[in-house]
DNA sequence: CGTTTTTCCGTAAACGTTTACGACAACACA
DNA sequence: TGTGTTGTCGTAAACGTTTACGGAAAAACG
């Protein structure tokens, strides 16, 4: 089954050496016999062991992403994900790099599966996303020297890494003016629990804005759960109840609005109608729900692309010329109006 | 950085031999060398290297599951599989096994990421996902005779691998009874294209039970489309038009379902109300849409786990003793009442 | 024709493991 | 004391690659 080198080169009569020289486009090979290596591999159909072949390069040629769950969140934030991983693997692989995808076990605080992809060397570099405000696993990657980049910004690490993040301070801000603008002044913000930084980022646009109009910021409009659909569902109900009720919501992403809008529906409050609702995040679920929610949309997918650039090109087994690399960007949000606002 | 098995043993004055033996726990090591190996390994943190010990061993001791798009897909359905892949990976990591996702390229039809992973041997067995009736990965599988299991049933390949299915022909025709007694003839499906094979099983039952209560089967209530939100809002009004619109509709999923009530509220049709609605594989999203959607609701994490066991006990290599093995298992789904219908 | 350069290829070491084999000492047994 | 057994460890080969090095033949040059 398993064609090695030494099957090929046995084949053709000539040395191992040889024969990879050959398939690596090494110079020192004559065009006819190299032709001979490739057909007779593709005969063969040969394709050279990963395990020898990192073995002896010391790199493996592959990149990991890290899929780790937050407690309470079953569903990992994936579906934002996916488009994004398409940009990334398809950058790597026109540098023949593989993307694997390792999933964190739920529960798995201690980075576990991280330090596991690191020290045994299943990856060149990995990308990280969701990062926290404070962030122990680019503490520990910076720490041992191993390569990485991060989709969202991070205030761990030093500026050493390659970071793409989206204008999520500036959507917030966005959002509370177009709210103003159509005369809101109760607005409530709902974001995930821990520290995630883009929820962060997000309410810091949203204080902004809120001051600049001149409205106060109140603390019973601002909330925060579980960053899926029950964490919104859980935690609308809380701002609905307060004093003086909001008369618009920024969800910061959509599964939290799916959760809220679920709470407000049972409240007997139509969203779109009786209330207002923004979505920082979005996704495709937006535009298919009743009614289509207003939202900003992240470009997924050319990010996956950009970040797979900036990490390769901080590497320097990877990189060719070292140009002027860009190490951290912040990409604009763009708001699509639909029907709930 | 990389601390190996060379640095353990000039450490510690013995042979690279013992230290090997002392950490793969074999019998020939006195307890008190064994202890000092495993504190010098822990002070000098070290973890074998993955290539050297897959090239010596021949396995690779970890799992690849395969995401791959469909056509006209941007989601892989991935919402779905999250559950089960936290299943998997946890049973995997029980036999000290890792579990890696790996991405296929958008369009890629010649399943050019599986031949990769299968050639270049970086995992020692595969699990696919979404099967077809004719599924030409599987045939390519058994053809080079590389260990996988499936989740879904196919017709390729024999009864020579492990698959785990769910039973969606009982789930067809238990949507139709339920709708049946609750007064509908007018019953829609609405379905996958591709020949997906829980599309096929799911339609083979609804024809069933339908012929089973009298009801001629109506081609014009029978559609199918991309298996996402856009797949199902293109074909709803398709179904809706025909010359005797149905009073209830059966969605294959519930993303298509998502889709198809937002073409429903569009023509003023309210699920729920003026629309019978059942979704055969639902997740959270259901739950929380308004009206939360009644479905089967799949047991995925169990499934994850269970399909982990059946892979490891298929492979002669990591089954310990032969035991009797299923080859192949189909679960019952079980209908969650709720809003909408 | 002699010398130098170029072209091409084989040899062998190295990457980090695991493991078959044998060696040596200690011990048990008669 | 001699023989066999047991416990412990070192040696070295092997897994499949890549690549530095050197050598032989061919080509270029005078």
């Amino acid at each position: 089954m398993a064609s090695s080198i030494h099957d090929l080169a046995r084949h053709l009569n000539i040395s191992i050496g040889t024969v990879s020289r050959a398939l690596n486009g090494r110079a020192d090979v004559n065009a006819d016999t190299r032709q001979r290596v490739l057909d007779a591999a593709a005969k063969l159909n040969y394709s050279p062991n990963q395990s020898g072949r990192s073995l002896r390069r010391g790199s493996t040629h592959s990149i990991a992403f890290m899929l780790q769950p937050h407690p309470g969140d079953q569903q990992y934030g994936e579906p934002f994900f996916i488009p994004f991983l398409t940009g990334l693997q398809a950058k790597l692989a026109e540098s023949g790099l593989d993307l694997i995808v390792v999933m964190g076990a739920p529960g798995d605080y201690q980075q576990e599966r991280l330090r596991r992809v690191v020290e045994t060397r299943r990856a060149d570099a990995v990308v990280l996303a969701w990062t926290r405000r404070e962030d122990e696993r680019i503490d520990y990657l910076t720490r041992v020297g191993f390569p990485f980049a991060t989709l969202g910004r991070s205030r761990s690490g030093g500026k050493s890494y390659p970071s793409l993040d989206l204008d999520f301070e500036k959507a917030g801000a966005e959002a509370v003016d177009r709210l103003v603008a159509r005369g809101h002044r109760r607005i409530a913000a709902i974001r995930p629990s821990l520290d995630l930084n883009f929820g962060y980022l997000f309410l810091a646009g949203y204080r902004k804005a809120l001051r600049r109009h001149g409205i106060e910021v109140d603390p019973e409009l601002i909330a925060s759960g579980f960053i899926n659909e029950a964490g919104g569902y859980e935690v609308t109900p809380g701002v609905m109840n307060s004093k003086d009720p909001p008369t618009a919501i920024i969800f910061n992403n959509d599964a939290m609005a799916l959760g809220g809008c679920k709470a407000l529906a049972e409240m007997g409050i139509k969203p779109g109608h009786d209330m207002a609702v923004i979505v920082i995040v979005d996704t495709p679920l937006c535009r298919y729900f009743s009614p289509a929610l207003t939202g900003f949309r992240p470009p997924l997918e050319p990010m996956g692309r950009r970040l797979a650039e900036m990490l390769l090109a901080s590497i320097p087994a990877y990189a060719g010329e070292e140009g002027p690399r860009t190490i951290r960007e912040v990409w604009p949000l763009e708001l699509i109006a639909r029907d709930s606002d």
